[in-house]
RNA sequence: GGAGAGAUGGCAGAGUGGUCGAAUGCGGUGGUCUUGAAAACCAUUGUACCGCGAGGUACCGGGGGUUCGAAUCCCUCUCUCUCCGCCA
Protein backbone atom coordinates (compact mmCIF):
# COMPACT_ATOMS: atom_id res chain seq x y z
CA UNK A 1 0.00 0.00 0.00
CA UNK A 2 0.94 3.64 -0.81
CA UNK A 3 2.06 5.17 2.52
CA UNK A 4 1.22 8.77 4.24
CA UNK A 5 4.35 10.05 3.63
CA UNK A 6 4.46 9.53 0.27
CA UNK A 7 0.57 11.01 -0.08
CA UNK A 8 1.65 13.65 1.93
CA UNK A 9 5.04 14.66 0.15
CA UNK A 10 4.10 14.80 -3.34
CA UNK A 11 -0.09 14.95 -2.86
CA UNK A 12 -1.01 16.81 -6.42
CA UNK A 13 1.67 14.49 -8.03
CA UNK A 14 0.84 11.40 -6.86
CA UNK A 15 -2.87 12.67 -7.70
CA UNK A 16 -2.20 13.07 -11.19
CA UNK A 17 -0.21 9.82 -11.62
CA UNK A 18 -2.83 7.69 -10.28
CA UNK A 19 -5.02 9.59 -13.27
CA UNK A 20 -3.03 7.20 -15.23
CA UNK A 21 -4.09 4.25 -13.82
CA UNK A 22 -7.54 5.94 -14.82
CA UNK A 23 -8.92 6.78 -11.57
CA UNK A 24 -9.84 9.89 -9.74
CA UNK A 25 -8.44 9.64 -6.18
CA UNK A 26 -8.21 13.34 -5.45
CA UNK A 27 -10.79 12.97 -2.60
CA UNK A 28 -10.06 9.91 -0.99
CA UNK A 29 -6.51 11.23 -0.72
CA UNK A 30 -7.54 14.68 0.54
CA UNK A 31 -10.17 12.28 3.07
CA UNK A 32 -6.51 10.61 4.06
CA UNK A 33 -4.63 13.55 4.56
CA UNK A 34 -7.20 15.34 6.83
CA UNK A 35 -8.15 12.16 8.93
CA UNK A 36 -4.24 11.68 9.42
CA UNK A 37 -4.10 15.35 10.66
CA UNK A 38 -7.09 14.52 12.91
CA UNK A 39 -5.25 11.57 13.97
CA UNK A 40 -1.92 13.14 14.71
CA UNK A 41 -3.54 15.53 17.46
CA UNK A 42 -6.25 12.85 18.67
CA UNK A 43 -2.54 10.93 19.83
CA UNK A 44 -0.98 13.41 21.01
CA UNK A 45 -4.28 14.48 23.59
CA UNK A 46 -4.09 11.00 24.42
CA UNK A 47 -0.73 10.66 25.08
CA UNK A 48 0.12 13.36 27.05
CA UNK A 49 -3.01 11.95 29.71
CA UNK A 50 -1.85 8.53 29.30
CA UNK A 51 1.43 9.82 30.96
CA UNK A 52 -0.18 11.96 33.41
CA UNK A 53 -2.06 8.85 34.71
CA UNK A 54 0.93 6.62 34.24
CA UNK A 55 2.43 9.52 36.64
CA UNK A 56 -0.70 9.02 39.11
CA UNK A 57 -0.05 5.56 39.10
CA UNK A 58 3.72 5.42 39.71
CA UNK A 59 3.15 8.13 42.95
CA UNK A 60 0.14 5.60 44.24
CA UNK A 61 2.28 2.34 44.07
CA UNK A 62 5.42 4.59 46.33
CA UNK A 63 2.34 5.64 48.75
CA UNK A 64 1.27 2.30 49.26
CA UNK A 65 4.75 0.87 49.93
CA UNK A 66 5.01 3.74 52.44
CA UNK A 67 1.80 2.51 53.96
CA UNK A 68 0.15 6.02 53.40
CA UNK A 69 -3.50 4.79 52.23
CA UNK A 70 -5.35 7.54 52.92
CA UNK A 71 -3.37 9.44 50.31
CA UNK A 72 -3.06 6.65 47.89
CA UNK A 73 -6.91 6.66 47.91
CA UNK A 74 -7.62 10.30 47.22
CA UNK A 75 -5.16 9.94 44.27
CA UNK A 76 -7.03 7.08 43.32
CA UNK A 77 -10.29 8.42 43.52
CA UNK A 78 -8.68 11.48 40.95
CA UNK A 79 -7.67 9.12 38.29
CA UNK A 80 -11.30 8.06 37.68
CA UNK A 81 -12.28 11.03 35.58
CA UNK A 82 -9.51 10.86 33.95
CA UNK A 83 -9.67 7.19 32.92
CA UNK A 84 -12.69 7.80 31.27
CA UNK A 85 -11.27 10.56 28.97
CA UNK A 86 -8.29 8.22 27.72
CA UNK A 87 -10.55 6.12 26.76
CA UNK A 88 -12.44 7.98 24.29
CA UNK A 89 -9.51 9.44 23.22
CA UNK A 90 -7.81 5.95 22.66
CA UNK A 91 -11.37 4.83 21.29
CA UNK A 92 -11.16 7.99 18.38
CA UNK A 93 -7.30 7.35 17.67
CA UNK A 94 -7.92 3.71 16.89
CA UNK A 95 -11.10 4.93 14.73
CA UNK A 96 -9.11 7.09 12.89
CA UNK A 97 -6.58 4.68 12.39
CA UNK A 98 -8.67 1.89 11.07
CA UNK A 99 -10.56 4.66 8.90
CA UNK A 100 -7.20 5.82 7.20
CA UNK A 101 -6.20 2.46 6.93
CA UNK A 102 -8.85 1.28 5.10
CA UNK A 103 -8.49 4.13 2.90
CA UNK A 104 -5.10 3.19 2.23
CA UNK A 105 -5.31 0.01 1.19
CA UNK A 106 -7.67 0.52 -1.35
CA UNK A 107 -5.18 2.86 -2.94
CA UNK A 108 -3.45 0.88 -5.88
CA UNK A 109 0.12 1.87 -6.75
CA UNK A 110 1.65 4.58 -8.22
CA UNK A 111 2.37 4.10 -11.71
CA UNK A 112 6.36 5.18 -12.78
CA UNK A 113 6.38 8.15 -14.95
CA UNK A 114 6.98 6.19 -18.02
CA UNK A 115 3.71 4.55 -17.79
CA UNK A 116 1.16 6.22 -20.31
CA UNK A 117 -2.28 6.38 -19.82
CA UNK A 118 -4.44 4.18 -22.19
CA UNK A 119 -7.66 2.29 -22.37
CA UNK A 120 -6.84 -0.69 -22.66
CA UNK A 121 -4.84 -3.50 -23.88
CA UNK A 122 -4.42 -2.23 -27.12
CA UNK A 123 -2.71 0.55 -25.94
CA UNK A 124 -0.08 -1.16 -24.95
CA UNK A 125 3.48 0.00 -25.65
CA UNK A 126 5.42 -2.35 -28.09
CA UNK A 127 8.72 -2.53 -26.47
CA UNK A 128 11.10 -4.98 -28.85
CA UNK A 129 9.81 -7.71 -31.33
CA UNK A 130 11.98 -10.82 -32.21
CA UNK A 131 11.65 -13.80 -34.61
CA UNK A 132 10.19 -13.85 -37.37
CA UNK A 133 6.50 -14.53 -38.17
CA UNK A 134 5.32 -16.63 -41.14
CA UNK A 135 2.28 -17.34 -42.62
CA UNK A 136 1.28 -21.01 -42.24
CA UNK A 137 -1.75 -24.08 -42.06
CA UNK A 138 -1.15 -25.38 -38.82
CA UNK A 139 -3.38 -26.65 -36.33
CA UNK A 140 -4.27 -24.86 -33.13
CA UNK A 141 -2.75 -26.18 -30.25
CA UNK A 142 -5.71 -28.14 -28.85
CA UNK A 143 -6.26 -30.29 -31.93
CA UNK A 144 -2.56 -31.01 -32.72
CA UNK A 145 -2.32 -32.29 -28.79
CA UNK A 146 -5.21 -34.38 -28.56
CA UNK A 147 -3.92 -35.62 -31.98
CA UNK A 148 -0.60 -36.56 -31.42
CA UNK A 149 -2.50 -38.00 -27.55
CA UNK A 150 0.31 -35.60 -25.30
CA UNK A 151 -2.99 -33.90 -23.61
CA UNK A 152 -6.60 -34.88 -23.04
CA UNK A 153 -8.55 -32.14 -22.02
CA UNK A 154 -11.95 -34.58 -21.72
CA UNK A 155 -10.18 -36.88 -18.86
CA UNK A 156 -9.55 -33.20 -17.39
CA UNK A 157 -13.58 -32.14 -17.57
CA UNK A 158 -14.09 -35.97 -16.14
CA UNK A 159 -11.58 -35.50 -13.30
CA UNK A 160 -12.27 -31.69 -12.11
CA UNK A 161 -13.64 -29.48 -14.97
CA UNK A 162 -12.84 -27.26 -17.67
CA UNK A 163 -9.44 -25.66 -17.25
CA UNK A 164 -7.64 -28.58 -15.92
CA UNK A 165 -6.11 -30.58 -18.70
CA UNK A 166 -4.37 -33.83 -18.02
CA UNK A 167 -0.75 -34.26 -19.85
CA UNK A 168 0.14 -37.67 -21.74
CA UNK A 169 3.25 -39.50 -22.63
CA UNK A 170 5.55 -36.73 -24.12
CA UNK A 171 2.63 -34.39 -23.51
CA UNK A 172 3.83 -35.28 -19.55
CA UNK A 173 7.86 -35.05 -20.46
CA UNK A 174 7.53 -32.12 -21.88
CA UNK A 175 6.16 -30.45 -18.98
CA UNK A 176 8.49 -31.39 -16.75
CA UNK A 177 11.48 -30.76 -18.77
CA UNK A 178 10.37 -27.18 -19.21
CA UNK A 179 10.27 -26.87 -15.11
CA UNK A 180 13.27 -28.50 -14.94
CA UNK A 181 14.94 -26.17 -18.16
CA UNK A 182 13.70 -22.81 -15.99
CA UNK A 183 14.69 -23.77 -12.53
CA UNK A 184 18.17 -24.38 -14.14
CA UNK A 185 18.70 -21.32 -16.22
CA UNK A 186 17.43 -19.17 -13.29
CA UNK A 187 19.86 -21.09 -10.51
CA UNK A 188 22.28 -20.24 -12.93
CA UNK A 189 21.59 -16.88 -12.95
CA UNK A 190 22.19 -16.60 -9.29
CA UNK A 191 18.67 -17.02 -7.89
CA UNK A 192 18.36 -19.36 -5.38
CA UNK A 193 15.74 -22.42 -5.67
CA UNK A 194 12.59 -22.49 -2.96
CA UNK A 195 10.51 -24.65 -3.11
CA UNK A 196 7.07 -23.39 -0.99
CA UNK A 197 3.56 -24.10 0.02
CA UNK A 198 0.79 -24.11 -2.57
CA UNK A 199 -1.63 -23.00 -0.41
CA UNK A 200 -1.15 -19.85 2.04
CA UNK A 201 -2.95 -17.73 4.90
CA UNK A 202 -4.57 -14.81 4.80
CA UNK A 203 -2.05 -12.54 6.19
CA UNK A 204 0.60 -13.95 3.07
CA UNK A 205 -2.28 -13.38 0.63
CA UNK A 206 -2.81 -9.91 1.76
CA UNK A 207 1.33 -9.22 2.05
CA UNK A 208 1.58 -9.05 -1.78
CA UNK A 209 -1.69 -7.91 -2.10
CA UNK A 210 -3.66 -10.40 -3.88
CA UNK A 211 -6.01 -9.50 -0.87
CA UNK A 212 -8.62 -7.79 -0.89
CA UNK A 213 -8.25 -6.60 -4.39
CA UNK A 214 -8.55 -9.67 -5.94
CA UNK A 215 -10.45 -12.08 -3.13
CA UNK A 216 -12.65 -13.25 -5.95
CA UNK A 217 -9.92 -14.72 -8.17
CA UNK A 218 -8.50 -17.12 -6.17
CA UNK A 219 -9.42 -20.36 -4.55
CA UNK A 220 -10.26 -20.38 -0.97
CA UNK A 221 -10.50 -23.64 1.65
CA UNK A 222 -13.05 -22.56 3.82
CA UNK A 223 -12.95 -24.83 6.65
CA UNK A 224 -8.91 -23.88 7.03
CA UNK A 225 -9.39 -20.32 5.62
CA UNK A 226 -6.34 -20.54 3.43
CA UNK A 227 -6.14 -19.73 -0.27
CA UNK A 228 -4.65 -21.80 -3.10
CA UNK A 229 -1.58 -19.86 -4.67
CA UNK A 230 -2.37 -17.85 -7.71
CA UNK A 231 1.13 -17.71 -8.36
CA UNK A 232 4.30 -18.37 -6.70
CA UNK A 233 5.20 -14.68 -6.02
CA UNK A 234 2.69 -14.89 -2.71
CA UNK A 235 4.77 -17.45 -1.10
CA UNK A 236 8.00 -16.74 -2.38
CA UNK A 237 7.57 -12.65 -1.88
CA UNK A 238 6.20 -13.45 1.87
CA UNK A 239 9.16 -15.33 2.86
CA UNK A 240 10.36 -11.81 3.74
CA UNK A 241 6.85 -10.45 5.35
CA UNK A 242 8.34 -8.72 8.56
CA UNK A 243 11.66 -8.66 8.79
CA UNK A 244 14.62 -6.16 8.65
CA UNK A 245 17.19 -7.41 6.35
CA UNK A 246 20.97 -6.71 6.32
CA UNK A 247 22.36 -4.46 3.26
CA UNK A 248 24.77 -7.39 2.62
CA UNK A 249 22.00 -10.02 1.45
CA UNK A 250 20.34 -7.74 -0.94
CA UNK A 251 19.72 -8.32 -3.81
CA UNK A 252 17.89 -11.08 -2.21
CA UNK A 253 16.73 -13.62 -5.93
CA UNK A 254 14.70 -16.64 -5.64
CA UNK A 255 13.34 -18.82 -8.02
CA UNK A 256 10.37 -21.38 -7.54
CA UNK A 257 8.10 -23.80 -9.41
CA UNK A 258 4.65 -24.13 -8.24
CA UNK A 259 2.07 -25.15 -9.98
CA UNK A 260 -0.81 -22.02 -9.71
CA UNK A 261 -4.60 -21.99 -8.97
CA UNK A 262 -6.85 -19.22 -10.69
CA UNK A 263 -10.57 -18.94 -10.87
CA UNK A 264 -10.50 -17.16 -13.71
CA UNK A 265 -14.03 -16.14 -12.98
CA UNK A 266 -16.00 -13.98 -15.96
CA UNK A 267 -13.76 -15.63 -18.82
CA UNK A 268 -15.51 -16.88 -21.64
CA UNK A 269 -15.28 -17.62 -26.00
CA UNK A 270 -11.92 -18.28 -27.92
CA UNK A 271 -9.63 -16.94 -25.07
CA UNK A 272 -10.41 -20.39 -22.91
CA UNK A 273 -9.65 -22.91 -25.35
CA UNK A 274 -7.35 -25.20 -25.13
CA UNK A 275 -4.40 -24.10 -22.94
CA UNK A 276 -5.13 -20.28 -23.35
CA UNK A 277 -6.41 -19.62 -20.13
CA UNK A 278 -6.42 -22.40 -17.13
CA UNK A 279 -7.53 -22.73 -13.24
CA UNK A 280 -4.53 -24.69 -12.80
CA UNK A 281 -1.23 -24.56 -14.53
CA UNK A 282 2.59 -24.72 -13.74
CA UNK A 283 4.81 -21.66 -13.71
CA UNK A 284 8.43 -20.99 -12.64
CA UNK A 285 8.76 -17.20 -11.06
CA UNK A 286 11.16 -15.04 -10.33
CA UNK A 287 11.56 -13.15 -7.28
CA UNK A 288 13.80 -10.09 -6.18
CA UNK A 289 13.86 -7.69 -3.39
CA UNK A 290 16.08 -4.94 -3.70
CA UNK A 291 17.46 -1.34 -2.58
CA UNK A 292 15.18 1.31 -3.96
CA UNK A 293 17.80 2.98 -5.91
CA UNK A 294 18.61 -0.01 -7.94
CA UNK A 295 14.86 -1.15 -8.63
CA UNK A 296 14.40 -0.69 -12.29
CA UNK A 297 17.72 -1.47 -13.27
CA UNK A 298 16.78 -4.78 -11.75
CA UNK A 299 13.76 -4.74 -13.60
CA UNK A 300 15.75 -4.03 -17.07
CA UNK A 301 17.65 -7.23 -15.95
CA UNK A 302 14.80 -9.26 -15.55
CA UNK A 303 13.57 -7.94 -18.69
CA UNK A 304 16.35 -9.03 -20.54
CA UNK A 305 16.70 -12.78 -18.54
CA UNK A 306 13.15 -13.37 -19.84
CA UNK A 307 14.07 -12.16 -23.32
CA UNK A 308 16.50 -14.83 -23.52
CA UNK A 309 14.94 -17.51 -21.45
CA UNK A 310 12.18 -17.26 -24.70
CA UNK A 311 14.82 -16.70 -27.32
CA UNK A 312 16.58 -19.85 -26.54
CA UNK A 313 13.27 -21.93 -27.13
CA UNK A 314 13.23 -20.32 -30.50
CA UNK A 315 9.81 -18.41 -30.35
CA UNK A 316 8.81 -15.11 -31.64
CA UNK A 317 7.96 -13.23 -29.04
CA UNK A 318 7.55 -9.28 -28.47
CA UNK A 319 7.67 -7.03 -24.95
CA UNK A 320 5.24 -4.75 -24.57
CA UNK A 321 4.82 -2.30 -21.57
CA UNK A 322 1.67 -2.43 -19.98
CA UNK A 323 -0.38 1.41 -20.03
CA UNK A 324 -1.71 2.58 -16.89
CA UNK A 325 -5.52 1.19 -17.31
CA UNK A 326 -3.82 -2.24 -17.78
CA UNK A 327 -1.46 -2.32 -15.06
CA UNK A 328 -2.15 -4.29 -11.95
CA UNK A 329 -3.40 -2.66 -8.30
CA UNK A 330 -0.06 -3.91 -7.14
CA UNK A 331 2.46 -2.43 -9.95
CA UNK A 332 4.21 0.95 -10.70
CA UNK A 333 5.89 -0.82 -13.98
CA UNK A 334 5.01 -3.73 -15.49
CA UNK A 335 6.31 -5.72 -18.78
CA UNK A 336 4.50 -8.56 -20.71
CA UNK A 337 6.23 -10.85 -22.78
CA UNK A 338 3.88 -12.30 -25.61
CA UNK A 339 5.27 -15.50 -27.74
CA UNK A 340 3.52 -15.56 -31.71
CA UNK A 341 1.26 -18.63 -31.70
CA UNK A 342 0.80 -19.29 -35.86
CA UNK A 343 -2.34 -21.37 -35.98
CA UNK A 344 -4.39 -19.08 -33.59
CA UNK A 345 -2.37 -15.74 -35.08
CA UNK A 346 -2.56 -13.87 -31.87
CA UNK A 347 -0.01 -13.29 -29.03
CA UNK A 348 -0.23 -15.12 -26.14
CA UNK A 349 0.86 -13.72 -22.78
CA UNK A 350 3.92 -15.91 -21.30
CA UNK A 351 5.60 -13.87 -18.64
CA UNK A 352 4.68 -10.66 -16.88
CA UNK A 353 7.87 -8.76 -14.84
CA UNK A 354 6.60 -5.94 -12.24
CA UNK A 355 8.33 -3.29 -9.87
CA UNK A 356 6.10 -2.84 -7.09
CA UNK A 357 8.60 -0.68 -5.27
CA UNK A 358 7.41 -0.08 -1.95
CA UNK A 359 4.03 -0.83 -2.62
CA UNK A 360 4.10 -4.62 -1.42
CA UNK A 361 7.21 -4.28 0.89
CA UNK A 362 4.93 -2.08 3.05
CA UNK A 363 2.20 -3.97 3.66
CA UNK A 364 4.47 -7.17 4.12
CA UNK A 365 7.09 -4.69 6.52
CA UNK A 366 10.11 -5.70 5.24
CA UNK A 367 12.91 -3.02 5.37
CA UNK A 368 16.67 -2.64 5.52
CA UNK A 369 19.04 -0.47 7.42
CA UNK A 370 19.89 1.91 5.63
CA UNK A 371 23.73 3.67 6.12
CA UNK A 372 22.49 6.02 8.85
CA UNK A 373 20.68 2.89 10.27
CA UNK A 374 17.43 3.83 9.83
CA UNK A 375 14.93 1.01 7.95
CA UNK A 376 13.70 1.77 4.94
CA UNK A 377 11.47 -0.24 2.67
CA UNK A 378 12.91 -2.18 0.53
CA UNK A 379 11.35 -3.01 -3.68
CA UNK A 380 10.07 -6.21 -4.83
CA UNK A 381 10.58 -7.01 -7.94
CA UNK A 382 8.81 -10.40 -9.41
CA UNK A 383 8.31 -12.01 -13.00
CA UNK A 384 7.11 -15.40 -14.75
CA UNK A 385 10.12 -17.34 -16.15
CA UNK A 386 8.47 -18.61 -17.31
CA UNK A 387 4.31 -19.92 -17.17
CA UNK A 388 4.37 -23.32 -19.62
CA UNK A 389 0.96 -23.32 -21.40
CA UNK A 390 1.12 -21.02 -23.64
CA UNK A 391 4.96 -21.91 -24.09
CA UNK A 392 3.42 -25.33 -25.23
CA UNK A 393 0.74 -24.03 -26.96
CA UNK A 394 3.16 -21.77 -28.76
CA UNK A 395 5.70 -25.02 -29.41
CA UNK A 396 2.46 -27.24 -31.09
CA UNK A 397 1.76 -24.45 -33.03
CA UNK A 398 4.77 -22.99 -34.14
CA UNK A 399 7.10 -26.32 -34.90
CA UNK A 400 4.46 -28.16 -36.57
CA UNK A 401 6.24 -29.91 -39.08
CA UNK A 402 4.29 -32.60 -41.78
CA UNK A 403 3.47 -34.88 -39.13
CA UNK A 404 6.16 -34.22 -36.38
CA UNK A 405 6.44 -31.26 -33.89
CA UNK A 406 9.87 -30.49 -33.48
CA UNK A 407 11.06 -30.12 -29.88
CA UNK A 408 13.18 -26.69 -29.19
CA UNK A 409 17.02 -27.55 -29.22
CA UNK A 410 17.45 -26.07 -25.87
CA UNK A 411 14.91 -28.35 -25.03
CA UNK A 412 16.19 -31.66 -25.96
CA UNK A 413 18.51 -32.69 -23.58
CA UNK A 414 15.86 -32.17 -20.82
CA UNK A 415 13.10 -34.03 -22.42
CA UNK A 416 14.97 -37.04 -24.08
CA UNK A 417 13.56 -36.86 -27.75
CA UNK A 418 13.66 -34.22 -30.39
CA UNK A 419 9.97 -34.94 -31.80
CA UNK A 420 6.17 -35.65 -30.83
CA UNK A 421 4.60 -37.71 -33.85
CA UNK A 422 1.43 -37.19 -34.66
C1' G B 1 -9.58 -37.09 15.65
C1' G B 2 -8.36 -37.78 21.49
C1' A B 3 -5.21 -36.06 25.75
C1' G B 4 -1.69 -32.68 27.60
C1' A B 5 1.98 -28.53 27.50
C1' G B 6 3.33 -23.95 25.82
C1' A B 7 3.75 -18.87 23.07
C1' U B 8 8.66 -13.25 26.37
C1' G B 9 13.72 -9.06 22.46
C1' G B 10 18.00 -11.82 16.38
C1' C B 11 18.36 -16.69 19.24
C1' A B 12 18.29 -19.29 24.06
C1' G B 13 15.92 -18.30 28.51
C1' A B 14 14.43 -15.75 33.61
C1' G B 15 10.48 -13.13 35.31
C1' U B 16 3.16 -14.59 39.09
C1' G B 17 0.52 -7.30 40.45
C1' G B 18 4.22 -1.37 41.02
C1' U B 19 11.15 0.08 41.09
C1' C B 20 9.94 -4.46 33.98
C1' G B 21 11.00 -2.37 27.58
C1' A B 22 11.94 -6.54 30.59
C1' A B 23 17.58 -10.38 34.29
C1' U B 24 21.26 -13.58 32.28
C1' G B 25 23.79 -16.09 28.28
C1' C B 26 24.77 -16.26 23.04
C1' G B 27 24.85 -13.41 18.71
C1' G B 28 25.54 -8.25 16.30
C1' U B 29 28.10 -3.41 16.34
C1' G B 30 32.03 0.02 18.21
C1' G B 31 36.45 0.23 21.14
C1' U B 32 40.97 -1.34 24.26
C1' C B 33 44.87 -4.87 23.81
C1' U B 34 47.73 -7.31 19.35
C1' U B 35 52.47 -7.08 13.80
C1' G B 36 47.58 -9.40 12.38
C1' A B 37 43.92 -12.60 14.26
C1' A B 38 41.83 -15.22 18.37
C1' A B 39 40.93 -14.77 23.49
C1' A B 40 39.96 -11.30 27.27
C1' C B 41 37.96 -6.73 28.82
C1' C B 42 34.80 -2.11 28.20
C1' A B 43 30.68 0.09 25.85
C1' U B 44 26.55 -0.39 22.86
C1' U B 45 22.64 -3.21 20.58
C1' G B 46 14.12 -4.16 19.49
C1' U B 47 9.86 -1.96 16.64
C1' A B 48 6.14 1.69 15.59
C1' C B 49 3.82 6.33 16.36
C1' C B 50 3.72 11.64 18.41
C1' G B 51 7.26 15.84 19.24
C1' C B 52 11.95 20.98 16.37
C1' G B 53 13.93 19.00 20.78
C1' A B 54 13.97 17.42 25.73
C1' G B 55 10.99 13.73 25.85
C1' G B 56 6.25 10.99 25.57
C1' U B 57 2.97 6.71 24.18
C1' A B 58 2.27 1.69 22.72
C1' C B 59 4.03 -3.32 22.00
C1' C B 60 6.09 -9.85 26.31
C1' G B 61 1.17 -14.67 20.13
C1' G B 62 -4.08 -11.71 18.74
C1' G B 63 -8.54 -9.55 20.95
C1' G B 64 -11.32 -8.29 25.37
C1' G B 65 -11.71 -7.75 30.84
C1' U B 66 -10.30 -6.90 36.30
C1' U B 67 -7.11 -2.99 38.76
C1' C B 68 -4.95 3.49 40.57
C1' G B 69 -1.26 0.06 38.17
C1' A B 70 -0.85 -6.23 34.12
C1' A B 71 4.50 -9.89 30.77
C1' U B 72 2.34 -11.45 35.58
C1' C B 73 -4.81 -12.39 37.32
C1' C B 74 -9.59 -13.65 34.32
C1' C B 75 -12.19 -14.64 29.48
C1' U B 76 -11.64 -15.70 24.38
C1' C B 77 -9.28 -16.70 19.70
C1' U B 78 -5.04 -18.31 16.94
C1' C B 79 -0.72 -20.90 16.50
C1' U B 80 3.26 -24.29 18.04
C1' C B 81 5.05 -28.59 20.55
C1' U B 82 4.56 -33.66 23.03
C1' C B 83 1.94 -38.39 23.46
C1' C B 84 -1.96 -41.61 21.30
C1' G B 85 -4.74 -42.71 16.72
C1' C B 86 -4.52 -42.40 11.34
C1' C B 87 -1.18 -41.95 7.37
C1' A B 88 2.50 -40.45 1.91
Amino acid sequence: MLTISQLKNNTQEVIRLLGIKNIDTESKINEILAADQSRKSTQKDHNDLQSDLNAMAKEIGALMRKKEIGKANVLKVKTTGLKEKVKNLQEKQVELEDRIYHLLIELPNIPHPSVKPGINENDNELIEQHGEIFETHALPHWEIATKAGIIDFEAGNKLTGSGFPVYVGQGAKIQRALIHFFLDKATDQGYTEIEVPVIVNEDSAFGTGQLPDKDGQMYFLSQDKLYLIPTAEVPLTNLYRNSIVAQNELPIKLCGYTPCFRREAGSYGKDVRGLNRLHQFDKVEIVQITKPENSYQVLEEMVSYIANLIKELDLPFRIMRLCGKDLSFTAALTFDFEVYSAAQKRWLEVSSVSNFESFQSSRLKLRYKDDNNKNQLLHTLNGSALALPRILAAILENNQDGNRIKIPEALVKYTGFDQIEI
